[in-house]
RNA sequence: GGAGAGAUGGCAGAGUGGUCGAAUGCACUGGUCUUGAAAACCAGCAAGGAUGCAAGUCCUUCCAGGGUUCGAAUCCCUGUCUCUCCGCCA
C-alpha cells in the first residue's frame, strides 16, 4: 500500500516505477482523487465540530433546547451525505492503491521477462556426468519414492506422496535447514497457522489481486497460505514495535498451497510445481536504513544451506518484469537440475521495504524522539523442499540410479547415506 | 455440540449517559542518585487523520456493523472473536 503523501511529494518517482514494471502511470489520477476526498473530509470535520459544540451547550443551560436539537438534526443529515461522498472517494482511491505493486529499488534492472534477469553469481561447477543423467521422476520410479497412482486417487493432479527414503530425505532437509537458520543465523523458529484470514493475505500483498492463485476454504473465509511468509510477516500486524528490538527474524517450516491457476501445462509432472509443498521460510523486520544489508544477510543464510549441500547454483537479480508484486528488490537462487538440463528456482529473497508493513499497519517507534514509522520487511525461502529434493536426486545420482545423500544430511537421516533401496 | 461470561491503551485492569482519550499498576522513555548497574525517587508516555512555517487548533477511534439520544466506552440489535465449565477429539 502506498502512502498518498509520498506520491504527492514525488509523483514522478512513483510513476517511473510503474512504467518500469510495464504499468500505466497514475499519480495524477490518485492525487486528484485524494484532493476530492480531502474537500469532503474538511467540510465534514468542520460540521462535526459545530455539532459537538452544540451538544456541549446542554451541560450548561438548557434554555433553547429545541432550537439546538433542530440544528443538530440538520447537521446530522448533511453529515450523512458527506460521509457517503467521502467514503466513496477514499474507497475508490484505496482500491487502486491496493492493486498497485511496490516501488522498485534503483538496483532492480529494467526488463520484460525472466530472460532479462541478471546473473550476479554464477556457479562455475555444473555437475558433469559420464552417463546421461535421468530426471527425478525416473529415479523416483526406480526406487518407489513417489506414489502418483495413489496421489491421483486421493487428491488429483499436482499432488504427490513421498515414500521411503525420499520421505526421510524430506524430513532431514527440513530439520537441517531450520537448524541452519536458527543456530547460525539467529532466526527465531515458529510453527504457524496454515489457514489465515483474508486481511493477512492483503497485508502481505497476495490479496486482492491474486485471489485466483489461492485456495479459499468455507470455514470463516480462511485461506490456505501460499507461503508461511504470510503468517510470519503478519505476526506484528496492527502493532508498534520498539525499534530497539530490531532486527526481528523468524523462520518456519510450513506446507504451502498454491492453485497454480496460470500454470496449466507447465511442469505437470513431478515435484516441480505442486498444489502443496513444504518450505522453510525466513522473514525479517528491519530498520529501513538497514534493510539492504539485511537482504544480504538473508542471502548469505540461504547460500550457506546450498553450499553445505554442495549443489551447483547461481544467484540472479530479478528484473522489473519478473519481480513480485510486493517486492522492491529480489534475488533468486537457482540450482542446476541435470535431469532438466537447466537452472530452476529454489529460493527467492526479497526486500519488500515498507510496502507490506503499511498494509499490515506494523510500525516502529523511536521512544527517544516519539517518532513512529514503518519497518522494512524481507522474506526468503530457505528453501522450497520439493525442488530441493529434485536437485539432490538429479545432481547426486549415480549410473545405477542410486543417489548419494549429501554428507551434511547424514546426521539427520539416521546415517542413511545413499538412496538405493527398492522397498 | 450444550451452558455461561466477556472484548477498553504495549500488557494487566477500572470506568455503566455529558466534566472520559479514558483511573491505577506493570512495561517503556528521559532524569536524579551510583565508579557502573540494580533498586529507589521525580517526570513523561495511545493511535490515525485534517489544518498550519511553527506553536497550536480541530476531527476520528474503548472488537466490527447498525440503532436510540442534543450527547454513547457506557443503553439496544446483529456479527465476529475470546475465555470458563460439560461433551467430543489429534
Amino acid at each position: 500500500m502506498h502512502d498518498i503523501k509520498f506520491i504527492k511529494k514525488d509523483p514522478k518517482h512513483f510513476d517511473d516505477s510503474l512504467i518500469k514494471r510495464n504499468l500505466k502511470p497514475c499519480s495524477k489520477q490518485l492525487i486528484n482523487l485524494h484532493e476530492q476526498y480531502l474537500n469532503y473530509l474538511n467540510e465534514k470535520q468542520s460540521l462535526q465540530e459545530t455539532k459537538n459544540s452544540l451538544s456541549k451547550q446542554f451541560s450548561n443551560k438548557p434554555e433553547n433546547k429545541e432550537e439546538i436539537k433542530e440544528n443538530v438534526t440538520k447537521i446530522k443529515k448533511k453529515l450523512e451525505d458527506l460521509n457517503l461522498l467521502a467514503e466513496k472517494k477514499i474507497n475508490e482511491l484505496n482500491n487502486i492503491l491496493l492493486n498497485l505493486p511496490n516501488i522498485l529499488s534503483d538496483e532492480t534492472p529494467f526488463g520484460k521477462s525472466e530472460n532479462d534477469n541478471i546473473i550476479v553469481k554464477g556457479h562455475e561447477k555444473i555437475n558433469e556426468f559420464k552417463f546421461s543423467p535421468k530426471n527425478h521422476l525416473e529415479i523416483a520410479e526406480k526406487f518407489n519414492l513417489i506414489d502418483y497412482d495413489s496421489a491421483i486417487k486421493i487428491s488429483g493432479s499436482r499432488f504427490s506422496i513421498l515414500k521411503n527414503d525420499l520421505a526421510i530425505l524430506h524430513r532431514a532437509l527440513t530439520n537441517f535447514m531450520l537448524d541452519n537458520n536458527t543456530r547460525e543465523y539467529n532466526y527465531k523458529e515458529c510453527v504457524v497457522p496454515e489457514l489465515v484470514k483474508p486481511s493477512s493475505l492483503e497485508g502481505t500483498g497476495q490479496l486482492p489481486k491474486f485471489n485466483d492463485d489461492l485456495f479459499k476454504t468455507n470455514f470463516n473465509n480462511l485461506y490456505l497460505i501460499p507461503t508461511s511468509e504470510v503468517s510470519l510477516a503478519n505476526l506484528h500486524r496492527e502493532s508498534i514495535i520498539n525499534r530497539k528490538e530490531l532486527p526481528i527474524k523468524y523462520t518456519a517450516f510450513s506446507n504451502c498451497f498454491r492453485a497454480e491457476a496460470g500454470a496449466s501445462g507447465k511442469d505437470t509432472k513431478g515435484l516441480m510445481r505442486e498444489h502443496q509443498f513444504g518450505k522453510v521460510e525466513l522473514v525479517t523486520f528491519s530498520e529501513p536504513s538497514e534493510s539492504r544489508n539485511e537482504l544480504d544477510r538473508m542471502i548469505a543464510c540461504v547460500e550457506n544451506i546450498i553450499k553445505k549441500l554442495d549443489l551447483p547454483f547461481r544467484i540472479v537479480k530479478l528484473c522489473s518484469g519478473d519481480i513480485g508484486f510486493s517486492s522492491s528488490l529480489t534475488f533468486d537462487f537457482e540450482i542446476w537440475m541435470p535431469g532438466q538440463n537447466r537452472f530452476r528456482e529454489v529460493s527467492s529473497c526479497s526486500n519488500c521495504t515498507d510496502f507490506q508493513s503499511r498494509r499490515m499497519k506494523t510500525r516502529l517507534k523511536n521512544f527517544e524522539t516519539g517518532e513512529i514509522y514503518f519497518p522494512h520487511t524481507l522474506n526468503g525461502s530457505s528453501l522450497a523442499i520439493g525442488r530441493l529434493l529434485i536437485a539432490i536426486l538429479e545432481n547426486f545420482q549415480q549410473e545405477d540410479c542410486s543417489v548419494e545423500i549429501p554428507t551434511i544430511l547424514t546426521k539427520y537421516t539416521n546415517g542413511l547415506t545413499k538412496i538405493s533401496r527398492n522397498d
